[in-house]
DNA sequence: GGCTAAGCGAGACGGTACGTCTTGTCTTTAG
DNA sequence: CTAAAGACAAGACGTACCGTCTCGCTTAGCC
């Protein structure tokens, strides 16, 4: 309904900036629109009128912070894919460690839960990329010779990334980078060997 | 400070029975005390008295429910650790897919994101108790010969349910059986084999 | 704090029309301002950003609907000073003899009792008028020669009043029309005669 | 229903104690039985099963302060009417004056307002007398012949009393000895003469 | 360059729920 | 076997926010 282009630039901004800083300092359960709006100088109306609800204002805000980081988090290619993964993956857990990126990420990641939509938006936005971009960099190094042809790059990225975040989502376990290098090992070196598997 | 040898069993179990219905009927988001305590035909106070949080309330309502079920979930041990393994996974994900399960979960894990003294008390309860039995069969399939002696079989459970959980939360990809299989079948067969491995 | 230009009269009169409703249904105690905003089809905080307590609204609700009442009540002046007192008493002690009025009339004296402020603005605007009206008729009779020119008319309107107000407050006796005649017929004519008394 | 024979006079001294520390610390409004029975040391039940309301615990608690002052408050009688009068009048008019008679004195003519019990007891047990002694006061002086035979002597204190309580209660004039003062002057002296009133 | 239709700030409104407090009843515990 | 202690159902308190709705006041952008 309202147009786009006749926009506040300025209030847009104000209202991300006031959702960032009062999410660090009171969290996302005690946000409310009101105090986002009182603290950016902003009517109430000027945020329902561009977001459906209080998620979507922090999933902006938070994107807004997040982009960067994303960008900056292009997989290396040493050719050494094991090194390679090593240094993704103990990225990531850095980055979780990081009390502000753990709050940050913890209140979207619940978010989502309730929002479909929104989870869409964060999948498309960033969980996706990260594991296209490390899909890739494994398929890479199976045309290289580094891996077996018959490796599905895409559950391989997956069995990297899941149990990490289950660790972290979940905490069932402490992580830490000893953990990131466990799951590599893993991958390339196989937990079993077919050889000693029972016939099934 | 109230003390618990008075309390009424009554309003307790009346309490978090109304608790899961209503979870069920208007979800996390919209459930309220006020609620809850007419639901339950209870004063509001004697909610207060006892849980300090809507999340404490919700949780414990869950974990009620869910107690049975884990009871139940103990793994089989047919000797065949593939077919036991599926069974688990494909139970596992006919679970989360259940619309009901599904939303008392996400609400859940929302919750504890949050409140490190439930996610404690969630993994105690329910998340380590899955994994152990998850591991502890591994390690009988390990003894019988059915694994190599160098499997490391908390990782292994992990291999297995981090993925799942992952997909599942973070919403990255529709979560079926077919992933639960292609998930115990990597784990027993090995993605990669030492022989194909470049020198690191 | 709120802006008065702003002012929902719609509300306020609702406010007011519920709570005189229910005055007179469930009395002061158990008249709660829930009920009020319920009634009234408004939310608690409009009542809350424009009274302070429930006593002020119910006083204001009470003003509303004595103001009218006040204005009619003007003083009869037909020449015959003793028939336009008996007149207004008997007005007087029959509306104080009427439930409704009885029970609201009741309510704001004894919420006056723990609140000044209040008290003074039921007094200029309801009481001090009735008196100064009574003791103005007085004058203008003691003009006319009808009473004696040394008479304190505003002396003379409270022991009409006083004694009446007396029994009705404090329940001392029954209050009736034959009282009130008792009152002005004493007050015209002089309990002792200074020719009777003895020398002090 | 319970045994007044076995009443703990412990604990209802202890209540009435409480109540009147209480009443003069908070004030009636923010007076509970739960603080009541807190400060006195006895279980609400107690209060409950004796009293039936908040009103009467408070009733009874004033009363017995009130007692002995209501007794040492018998009439002089010095033979001289106008200044027995004005001894009692002025001596009225400072006890209610004092700030704690004050605060009691309306906390009880507030409560009786809606409680007609109440009421009756007050007007018993320490009203009636009051104006019973006045009264008998006034006839003695007429008999003595120092007020004229027809004299409604009934009447007569309440045209001293009630003025006073008037004005007191509903503060529509300040309180003073020399109010005192008028009201015995206007009684014994009469307002108007008969000789200059017109035919009615 | 003036008109007009927006977006804007402000904040009152009808509501819902909060977490606390008190009421009056009922139950448990200790003397 | 009584009375304190206090849990209970009920419900009002006053506050915080919700999302909607006017208000005037900029502030474009089209005439």
């Amino acid at each position: 309904m309202p147009d786009p282009d006749r926009r506040s630039d300025r209030a847009r901004l104000a209202i991300l900036g006031a959702t960032t800083d009062l999410l660090a300092e009171v969290g996302y359960r005690r946000l409310s629109i009101e105090a986002i709006a009182a603290r950016a100088g902003v009517g109430k109306q000027t945020i329902y009128r561009w977001w459906p609800s209080k998620g979507a204002v922090v999933f902006d805000a938070l994107l807004e912070d997040a982009g960067a980081t994303a960008e900056a988090r292009a997989l290396p290619d040493t050719g050494d894919i094991e090194r390679d993964l090593r240094t993704v993956l103990r990225e990531t857990v850095k980055e979780l460690l990081d009390p502000d990126r753990d709050r940050i990420q913890r209140t979207i990641t619940a978010e989502i839960q309730h929002d479909p939509v929104l989870a869409e938006e964060l999948v498309a936005r960033l969980l996706r990329p990260q594991m296209r971009a490390t899909a890739d960099r494994l398929q890479a190094a199976q045309e290289a010779g580094q891996l077996a042809a018959d490796v599905d790059v895409d559950l391989a990225a997956e069995l990297l990334f899941g149990p990490l975040f289950h660790r972290w989502l979940l905490r069932t376990a402490p992580l830490d980078a000893r953990y990131a290098d466990a799951l590599v090992e893993h991958l390339l070196s196989g937990l079993s060997r077919p050889s000693e598997r029972v016939q099934s």
